[in-house]
DNA sequence: CATGGGATTGACT
DNA sequence: GTCAATCCCATGC
């Protein structure tokens, strides 16, 4: 992956990162789920501009905004566009690929559907903490490198973002069509369908 | 310095 | 379907 890849406009960047995969500690998966996020809608930490918590996400595009999730969760962005723009993408969902044994011991359960089906998931998963909140997704630990060949023409469709109050409207979530390791939660009625039919 | 809310998850009815 | 766990940080006194 080149640092000129997470220059682009935040939806771009979403969109492009699903099929792209996620390496740490022994342990990789195919990224299926991601959302936008950019500081002019309410629904984003940069909404508030720049403070000491979202000062990552206004620095050089490239590097990983690790942030608590509801006291207990952490969750893993990449920051977008250029250095001075916040503006990040949530990684919500993985296919979970390399380090499987790894991913059940340290989520505690044993189901393939269950290691990295959510943003606090997938962190877990793979290990990934908030001590590596503003590190190089380019150098690592955490490395994102590009769609493997047979993800190279992935269907992605976009739909509502989840699990938020503010700006909920904007389709800004961006998944791999039919993939069974979407974050269980990520399945609108209409989803549900789709995945029906395609069965 | 005290308080409140949240880009979630898992356990339970 | 409901609900609590639990910590970071922004805000307001």
């Amino acid at each position: 992956m080149r640092r000129a890849f997470y220059e682009h406009p935040v939806l771009d960047v979403a969109r492009d990162l699903v099929g792209c995969v996620v390496s740490h500690a022994g342990s990789s998966g195919v990224i299926v789920e991601t959302e936008a996020y950019h500081h002019s809608e309410p629904a984003c930490h940069a909404y508030i501009g720049m403070t000491a918590r979202t000062r990552v996400i206004f620095g050089p595009p490239g590097r990983a905004y690790l942030y608590r999730s509801y006291g207990i969760h952490a969750c893993l962005n990449a920051v977008c566009e250029p250095e001075g723009i916040g503006a990040a993408v949530l990684i919500r969902a993985l296919e979970p690929v390399e380090g499987i044994e790894l991913m059940r011991e340290r989520r505690g359960v044993e189901r393939l559907e269950n290691l990295c089906s959510g943003p606090g998931k997938l962190t877990q998963a793979l290990d990934i903490g908030l001590e590596l909140n503003g590190s190089d997704l380019l150098k690592g630990p955490i490395v994102i490198a590009s769609r493997p060949r047979a993800w190279r023409d992935v269907d992605v469709v976009a739909s509502r973002r989840i699990g938020i109050t503010k700006a909920a409207e904007l389709p800004w979530r961006f998944s791999a069509l039919g993939n069974r390791f979407l974050s269980r939660a990520a399945l609108s009625r209409l989803e549900r369908a789709e995945q029906a039919l395609a069965r």
